[in-house]
DNA sequence: ATGGTTGCTTAGCAA
């Protein structure tokens, strides 16, 4: 069993490259995050025709979360529903018979002095709630996405001079910390202990030529479903080429 | 040389 996780940064922009990508790796589950799409312009017919099913949960402009799977989904939830008033679409949930699958597009944050940095932190503590209040750590899930935050140093190109930002504060790690302490393990460090390596180069400044990346695209399990990973990778090369997503998809294969 | 981008939507915002 494949599983992968890519901000497609749009998937109007990504079109070609995202249906290379599925068949290319052809993975069971592939959770994307930033569609900019609404729901009546996914492309549902040609991802039908790729042999795949998918859940979506679109938002125009900005945001918008999907998970395309081989198999159809059993059940489908489209945000968090906690009662939180949230109109951006950065939650999807998918049941799979016993394993449930999420799509997490976590904010960025902007800048810490930002509001929109509060409403990270406490997106994703309403994550953990999220899991905690459906869910137990005995069961097999997989939280994939963009979570706009590098958890260690291994995981930062230039650790001194980014150490500030809103993709390695502390307080950014303690709440990805927070979340992870309900249960989920970083499949991708897991399995790779000491490698370096980055999910997300930013367009500007010569980001991807310069190797100046961090990995912040995570696919998160829990235990059972984790110690059946055999192997987690990043698929550096997507990045590379004509109109590339600034995001490159992370992989964990099963057993 | 001290900048260097992309996407959505149309001049400004977001990442």
């Amino acid at each position: 069993m494949r599983i992968a996780t890519w901000n497609v940064n749009s998937l109007r922009s990504r079109n070609d490259r995202f249906f290379a990508w599925l068949e290319r790796h052809e993975p069971d589950y592939l959770c994307l995050q930033e569609l900019k799409l609404t729901e009546a312009l996914f492309p549902w017919d040609a991802v039908k025709a790729a042999g795949y099913a998918a859940s979506v949960f679109g938002q125009k402009t900005y945001n918008g979360v999907a998970i395309v799977s081989a198999a159809p989904a059993d059940d489908i939830r489209l945000g968090m529903g906690d009662g939180v008033e949230d109109p951006e679409a950065r939650f999807i949930a998918a049941r799979f018979g016993d394993l449930h699958v999420i799509s997490v597009y976590v904010p960025n944050g902007r800048t810490p002095d930002h509001p929109a940095y509060g409403y990270k932190l406490e997106w994703l503590r309403r994550l953990r709630g999220y899991l905690a209040s459906h869910h137990k750590p005995s069961e097999k899930i997989l939280v994939c996405g963009d979570y706009n935050v590098a958890p260690g140093e291994l995981d930062v190109a230039r650790p001194d001079e980014w150490a500030a930002s809103v993709l390695c504060r502390a307080d950014a790690r303690a709440a990805l910390d927070d979340l992870r302490s309900w249960g989920l393990v970083d499949i991708f460090r897991q399995r790779n202990p000491d490698l370096r390596a980055y999910s997300w180069w930013d367009y500007r400044m010569l980001g991807f030529p310069k190797g100046n990346g961090l990995r912040i695209d995570h696919i998160l399990g829990t235990a059972s479903i984790a110690a059946a990973a055999a192997g987690a990778w990043i698929d550096r090369d997507e990045r590379k080429g004509k109109k590339p997503s600034d995001h490159a998809p992370v992989v964990a294969d099963f057993g």
